[in-house]
RNA sequence: GGCCAGUUGGUCAAGCGGCUAAGACGUCGCCCUCUCACGGCGAAAACAGGGGUUCGAUUCCCCUACUGGCUGCCA
């Protein structure tokens, strides 16, 4: 049988990395089989609807490579592929009616008061106190007649499952293994809303059945009620896909990542500089790890490589740091072309004064974890920072003051002199003098690019600067510089 | 509170009855070096606790602890 997985994002706004992830794992297991991705839009609760979500979810499945076979925009003849629309051709009520006819469903009037009445408070162990509430299976006592008048009468209703108060309902998860709940911990879910919507919970068994999925992956907050679905796939007598429950995506805290975490949407992380692809590789091993040792993969390898049975259980820590440490081994691998067109808009905010960007970005370019950092490190082109002359005293390069300021001041004729601002012309007369005075390289390169950067540390040497600044800027420098020394 | 699940270094993780318990990030040290990086080499660092089963448990079973999830006309 052909594998079939499918993406069924809510439209509800920004597109979290627990849910990047879903996709990603729905997309590898179906491309590694050669199936079909299908994308659903799961639009039944029109209050927490956000607009423009939906045109998010297209952006990122095609940022990332996450390209589906069928969706609202590709038709297979399964569709339609969003909820919304589905609801108005009224198969989910219909389905919802099979149900009560097998006596597996029925119709409940209650109202909010009543089923108010139903809560119980009880305190955690943290002290806060929480309301359960569990149907008590009220309207289930209505006879046809009763049902039919309400009916007539337009009162207002949902459909609920009916779950036997006795017995035991068993399903099996690829990752997780055999579960068995006892039917008395399952609530009577209602399946259609009071607005003729169908709950998550509903349309996502009646949708995936329709739609021939074979595997679905989802969070492991879904195992809980996994045995509900169950319990509908027997009503109707349809087989139950692979479930592949994933473990949760936490923050530093082992907290269920949050929209405050900052980095907790694949947008976030553009934001703060990510490569895309970076982001793809971190996520595919968040919660899986593949058979060798290999951890840079690309979407392809991703396809090649995945093999769902290794998805870990226990849930996984974001961890920023190795994020990064992924970034940059991507930037480092990124062709001149791209990274430049990556790079330039980062650095044309910092530098405004008309030199050779594409060096700069090029001495960046193993420095930097994310294109955020750029703009740290390249200040000191734009304009000369206020520093110390203690900095030119390094123990280890054996300079001070006094030394320093000799050696800038007999190199200053010579830049003078030069008009070859390019890097082996810069290199060689500084290397003339340091061989000709028998000093160390450092006692002579120090100086000259702590004058020329006015900063403890640069991306590049002095050469590489010196070029970059032109004779001019790296003349003023060095003025500047002795003058402070002389002092 | 009830139910379900999880627990290998700080983090991601391999392991699937017998190993000096991989690897990666991070940390630290050394080398390279005009600084910072890159690169290279190396080090420290883990089986939650207690019972079983077994000749032998990180691996299997039970209990405890802790963590997380669910307990919505949200998904």
């Amino acid at each position: 049988m052909k594998v079939r997985t499918r993406y069924a994002p809510s439209p509800t706004g920004k597109m979290h990395v627990g849910n990047l992830r879903t996709a990603l794992y729905e997309f590898l297991i179906a491309k590694h089989e050669s199936g079909d991705f299908i994308l659903r839009i799961e639009d039944t609760d029109q209050e927490r609807y956000v607009e423009g979500a939906v045109d998010i979810i297209y952006r990122t499945m095609e940022k990332t490579g996450l390209i589906h076979d069928e969706g609202p925009d590709k038709d297979k003849g399964f569709g339609p592929y969003v909820q919304s629309e589905r609801v108005r051709t009224g198969l989910y009520l219909e389905y919802a009616k099979q149900l009560v006819e097998k006596g597996e469903a029925y119709y409940c009037f209650c109202d909010k008061e009543r089923l108010a009445g139903l809560k119980s408070v009880v305190s955690e162990e943290d002290g806060e106190a929480k309301e359960i509430t569990k149907y008590d299976k009220h309207c289930l006592n209505l006879s046809r007649e009763e049902v039919e008048q309400n009916l007539a009468a337009g009162r207002s209703y949902v459909i609920r499952q009916n779950v036997p108060t006795t017995g035991t309902t068993t399903f099996t998860d690829a990752i997780y293994g055999e579960i068995t709940v006892e039917n008395e911990e399952l609530d009577d879910m209602i399946l259609i809303k009071s607005d003729g919507f169908p709950t998550y919970n509903f349309a996502n068994v009646i949708d995936d059945h329709l739609m021939g999925i074979t595997h679905v992956v989802r969070g492991n907050e879904y195992l809980s009620s996994t045995p509900k679905y169950t319990r509908l796939y027997h009503a109707f007598g349809w087989d139950e896909p692979v479930y592949i429950h994933c473990p949760l995506i936490t923050n530093e805290e082992h907290k269920k990542l949050a929209k405050r975490s900052g980095h907790s949407s694949f947008e976030d992380l553009l934001e703060q500089g990510f490569v895309t692809e970076a982001i793809v590789n971190f996520i595919a091993l968040l919660g899986w790890s593949p058979s060798g040792n290999e951890e840079i993969f690309s979407l392809d390898d991703l396809i090649r490589e995945f093999d769902y049975h290794n998805i870990s259980k226990s849930p996984a820590v974001f961890d920023m740091q190795k994020l990064k440490w992924m970034n940059s081994e991507y930037i480092k691998k990124m062709d001149n072309e791209a990274y430049y067109a990556e790079a330039m808009p980062y650095i044309d905010k910092v530098v405004t004064k008309d030199c050779d960007k594409k060096a700069i970005a090029d001495l960046v370019k193993t420095r930097i974890e994310t294109f955020c950092d750029i703009a740290g490190l390249i200040d000191f082109f734009e304009q000369l920072p206020e520093y110390d002359t203690a900095m030119f005293t390094h123990k280890k390069m054996k300079t001070d003051a006094a030394s320093s300021l000799l050696v800038l001041k007999e190199l200053l004729p010579r830049f003078e002199e030069l008009n070859d601002y390019s890097i082996p012309a810069i290199e060689s007369l500084l290397m003339g003098y340091i061989s000709e005075k028998g000093i160390k390289n450092g006692q002579g390169l120090w100086p000259v690019r702590t004058a020329v950067s006015g900063k403890q540390s640069t991306p590049g040497g002095a050469y590489e600067i010196m070029s970059i600044l032109g004779k001019e800027e790296s003349l003023r420098r060095i003025r500047i510089a002795i003058d402070k020394l002389e002092i």
